[in-house]
DNA sequence: TATTGTTATACTCTATAACTATA
DNA sequence: TATAGTTATAGAGTATAACAATA
């Protein structure tokens, strides 16, 4: 049916883009099943880690725009996930904090994440598994990926896949 | 370094979708210098592997709707990189093939996949690259994945995720 | 009646820019 | 004047479904 894969060039980078989206696309199915899109289950994951923090910095985090940022939490809060409060210090921005459905929301994530990584990595030996994340973070680290989401990552690794800009 | 105990989760799936997503974004962006976006690289690269086959069959092989194939093509064909002739024994359908132009933008495409994945795997020894390719190849085989596509973000499934290229 | 390719339409997602309220 | 957040609008990308030609 498909061809004998073969022609001159390695395809590992092919494998990797591809990969890349068939984990991005199994773990959106699997946050849809609590009913949050990927970029939800970020949000979530950013605020969790840094209770407080208002919109626009939630947008940089993000890499996103302001704007985009408005009906998201617009959703979160009116699924009583998520809370704005004014700050005190200066009325302009919110803090951002999750209630405690939020918090037990994210615990769920949480759970996913192991589960979706568990499934993913089934194929593999624990061996094999180790040396493939071995090989990843050495490539994300020469690649500056955007690890801002990782660092920090002593104690509260949420591990969320996917963030709003892909 | 890496935290060792504790029930905190590995985080190579989410390096495998990060990856991914950044290895897509790279190819797209060499692929944009010579005007081509990742989607119609795809098909040059389809129809240069199977000449003669239908909008039909492509669209089938690219997991997309008869009618996306249609403006694909009509771009293509525009630039002279593509040909429509009508099938003499069945004349509802085309049979798709590149041109001589066509042809000769597909080897420079595939210069740049192999430019393409030397940089991407850089930072890497041959050793670990090689050992990258393999492990990546048992989870592609393990997934059923289809190694003649080149996907641009999830896929898979009908409503899945946005793409990623602009 | 079924199938290939096409067109027309609508929907989703996102960015841009104008607007408000605070500072 | 500058900044946080909001709203309105437009654009890109895509799928859905009706359509014409051919089988």
């Amino acid at each position: 049916m498909d061809s004998p894969a073969q022609p001159g060039p390695k395809r590992t980078a092919f494998l990797l883009s591809q990969l890349g989206a068939l984990a991005s696309s199994r773990f959106a199915e699997r946050t849809r099943e609590i009913g949050l899109t990927p970029s939800e289950a970020g949000v979530l994951r950013l605020i969790g880690r840094t209770p407080g923090l208002s919109q626009r910095a939630l947008a940089d985090r993000l890499g996103a725009v302001p704007s985009r940022v408005v009906p998201l939490i617009d959703s979160l809060q009116a699924r009583g996930l998520v809370e704005r409060e004014r700050s005190s210090t200066d009325r302009r921005n919110y803090e951002l904090r999750l209630t405690i459905e939020g918090a037990q929301v994210l615990r769920q994530l949480r759970e996913i994440a192991e589960v979706h990584e568990a499934e993913l990595l089934a194929p593999l030996t624990g061996e094999q598994s180790a040396q493939l994340g071995n090989l990843l973070a050495r490539l994300a680290g020469a690649n500056a990926l955007d690890l801002d989401l990782h660092r920090d990552a002593g104690r509260e690794d949420p591990a969320t896949m996917t963030q709003l800009h892909r």
